[in-house]
DNA sequence: TGAATATATCCGTTATATGGATATAATATA
DNA sequence: TATATTATATCCATATAACGGATATATTCA
């Protein structure tokens, strides 16, 4: 039927799909959120059962996907870390900004993380954890919604109006028992943020968690990432202990913001 | 350039070799290892311009690639790290090991990492680095050849022999003037690594670093890893400062077999 | 300003990926 | 242990979806 009918309504010709390629990395992106069997996957992206074979020996070959043969199932493969890596290495924001992170964390022996948002998520950039005290999902490779956790919700709070209300739209999942998921909740939250300056949670990504989180922005003032510090939830009890990594935080924020170019009265510099 | 000849001998009946995945994959590691433009990439694969192009759209529109607009440069975008991460979070090695490594950063105020073949090359899986010392490449995203750096002679060192004459066959790049690129004299150096149990090196990778990195054994008595600790050259002068580092890193990698169920005098338990 | 180089897009052709069907392997169940 | 069930692997004829030469546009350089 539909011969030569590939273009959307887009305004721009929209580009050939190039759909073995789009599967490919479908395929990668549903493994990395959830690992799982062949026929899973198949399932899942409604894909045939052939088709998605040879996708995945392509993937498994080229080291992005790794099979366990006990189980079957399918994980993210070495390749992709080698790979994932590499955008790290050219990453400005970072470079800059990691020297205030590790002072910052040597400051108060604290687990301080540079993220950034990425699509629906937050995204761990850099994370330096403290011996001592080892909070589970406080290292790569743990993406939480932007709604949980203090770090997502800062990075929420400065997306522009329409992203925000296209998030809150979308389905809000529950982390913990004590996770925020109501929209109304969520928009009088984003308006503390804005007016404070920071985020502060506790409970809502892990139960005996919390965190403090701020912006950073860069010459134009735009968002560009979050500075997060986290620790056990009852260190957050000693009221004086709190402002003192509330300050921490601000004060790494506004360091690397202004190390990015950007000015503090919103005067831009020429 | 064709990285994987597609199977065409292979005793088993040859795979259907799905080519645009493979194509896109291949650009993914190109970009990795060396960013550039549109008709560089273009021109290293050997592939038509506008082929390549649907690929480079397909990838930089899932997020696998950005480009600068500016410069008209392809790097590595969000969402490989995003799915990268995803690797160390299933990692048991790893997971087993980190607070090995960081008791052993502590113990000397050292940069420690640990780190996995991956083809050819050293692959940093964890890195934990020292605040006041920084040593540029030592972080994730630099990916060195084998023979230089004492992580990857390592790794070499305890290869498969055919592995080992494989690699040595291949083009030996060298990263400084110090880096050793003579086959003959690398099997040398595999000789006294292997009989050490350790390795040393010192300005083959950065000009004014130096490193000692010893393996990790699994419960087949086979290599999974390396442990490196990488300090200024400077520090190694002090010969009992470099004992003592030999120390730490025999003894971390020790600990870490161990606890992955190998037994020091190659008895398997049962 | 014009030449040269890089990027974007079009479109007929055919090589390539598709998916139903069949074959084999691995589990679950009786 | 035998048998049903579900998962994985492979084959092959067909039509779809990707290819690449050519052309159009944008960008860079001299």
């Amino acid at each position: 039927m539909s011969k030569y009918a590939s273009n959307k309504g887009t305004k721009n010709s929209s580009a050939p799909p190039l759909k073995g390629v789009n599967r490919a990395l479908e395929v990668l992106e549903l493994v990395a959120s959830k690992p799982g069997r062949a026929t899973d996957i198949a399932n899942e992206l409604g894909i045939s059962w052939a088709t998605l074979h040879r996708t995945l020996s392509q993937l498994e070959q080229g080291g992005f996907l790794e099979r366990d043969s006990d189980s079957g199932r399918y994980n993210i493969g070495t390749k992709a870390w080698q790979i994932g890596t590499k955008y790290l290495a050219n990453h400005r924001v970072l470079e800059l900004a990691q020297p205030y992170l590790d002072s910052a964390a040597g400051k108060g022996s604290l687990t301080v993380q540079l993220v950034q948002r990425s699509g629906r998520i937050a995204l761990t950039l850099y994370s330096r954890n403290i011996s001592g005290e080892i909070i589970t999902k406080a290292t790569y490779g743990y993406h939480f919604p932007l709604h949980c956790g203090s770090k997502g919700q800062v990075l929420l709070a400065y997306s522009p109006r329409e992203f925000i209300e296209s998030y809150l739209d979308g389905p809000l999942e529950s982390l913990t028992s004590e996770s925020v998921v109501n929209p109304e909740k969520i928009r009088k939250i984003i308006e503390d943020i804005k007016s404070n300056g920071y985020a502060f949670t506790e409970g809502d990504v892990q139960p005996f968690s919390g965190s403090i989180s701020a912006p950073v922005f860069d010459h134009q003032g735009s968002l560009v990432a979050a500075v997060c510090i986290i620790t056990r939830r009852s260190a957050f009890k000693d009221q004086a202990r709190k402002e003192e990594i509330t300050e921490i935080v601000l004060q790494t924020t506004q360091s690397i913001s202004i190390a990015l170019g950007w000015r503090p009265s919103g005067i831009l510099k020429k």
